[in-house]
DNA sequence: GTGCCCATATGACCTATGTCATAAATAATT
DNA sequence: AATTATTTATGACATAGGTCATATGGGCAC
């Protein structure tokens, strides 16, 4: 997350997204560096059959598809509203521009890539290698430190539709459900009025 | 990867590691920067069964497990060299000082990051929804891009065995070498001495 | 308060990929 | 040259998770 204060003296405009709306497309030209200021919008790709997985939900104060911003490359997924969300925009020579003039900057930018990539490292491994009860496990442990959940009397509430955990795992929501259930039964989490809590 | 003049000059040393041998283990803290002068290394997971995930495959000229040197977090993979490697390595602290004396070398890390992120996004979207001789088309067409790959008369040569290729992309050897006879069968690919070549 | 849209749920059946066994070809080591 | 290890290969069979159909309950717009 870079200083509100800095990135508007870079010229920010702030954009509102309604829900579902796409905010950008696969295969497109990095243009511009998005900060969220408030909402929730997920990165995701859609196979030719049209299932998706997404690569990732992102909360207010984070930023999201800055890789192509430093390469020759465009977007491997699409980045699209999950709710009603207010995003800081730069243009792509402004952001460099910030970042050359801001040195502290460019560490706070490793700091989140290095981050993202510790999370794509332990989730690939998971969904290459585990059964479904592992990898629901790991993403609600991981989830729970690196998205910013809630814990309650009940625990720390997964704020996640079935749909999402499967996209988020490579599985349909039917086996998310029926492994859901499995792990209510072994205690391992609980659900409550239709909600995980962990 | 840094100039290996300015890394000498933050007392880099040279370490030789024998095929096999173990460079870092996961859930270790980071202590070193690691940049590879010749040979190559994988970074790796095993499963509770001993199954193994490739992380990536490094070459020379490359760096790899940079990531928690910036984040409060342990290795999240294993490193171990594939052959006989040549390492230059400098301790955490000396290259977190080298960063900040050098702005220019956290652009070219920042680069790093990202390049590595788009792989690991690229092949997460592949891995958790598309088929097994999709995988692998996207695994070789990646590959020859983002590693060393060498074209010659039969196409680009991948270097990587059939367990290598099931380990990158979550897929059993007999399903990988079962994939690629189909493959070579539809004219994607050809098998030259049991080489495959794109 | 009715109608519609999602999210959650459950059963029956299917299939891609995994598992296991076994073998031959090649590479590495002595 | 002989021995051992690794890689590629193939067949028979098993199974986790996917697919499809169908149902129920909650939220919310009108």
């Amino acid at each position: 997350m870079i200083e509100i204060e800095l990135l508007e003296k870079y010229d920010a405009v702030r954009k509102r997204y309604k829900k579902s709306e796409i905010i950008f497309e696969i295969d497109h030209l990095a243009t511009h560096y998005y900060q969220i200021t408030s909402g929730a919008v997920k990165m995701n790709n859609y196979n030719d059959e049209g299932r998706e997985f997404i690569q990732g939900i992102f909360y207010a104060n984070q930023s999201f598809g800055e890789p192509p911003l430093f390469l020759d490359r465009t977007y491997p997924a699409n980045a699209e509203a999950v709710e009603d969300s207010e995003l800081l925009c730069i243009s792509k020579n402004n952001f460099l521009k910030l970042i050359n003039e801001n040195p502290s900057v460019s560490i706070k930018i490793i700091e989140v890539l290095a981050q993202r990539l510790h999370y794509k490292s332990v989730m690939a491994a998971e969904i290459s290698t585990h059964d479904s009860e592992h990898r629901l496990l790991q993403l609600f442990d991981y989830s729970i430190s690196y998205f910013n959940f809630i814990k309650d009397e009940n625990g720390y509430a997964i704020d996640l539709t079935r749909q999402q955990i499967g996209d988020l795992t490579g599985l349909r929501v039917e086996t998310v459900i029926r492994t859901i259930k499995t792990l209510e039964k072994k205690g391992e989490l609980k659900i409550i009025n239709r909600k995980v809590y962990r």
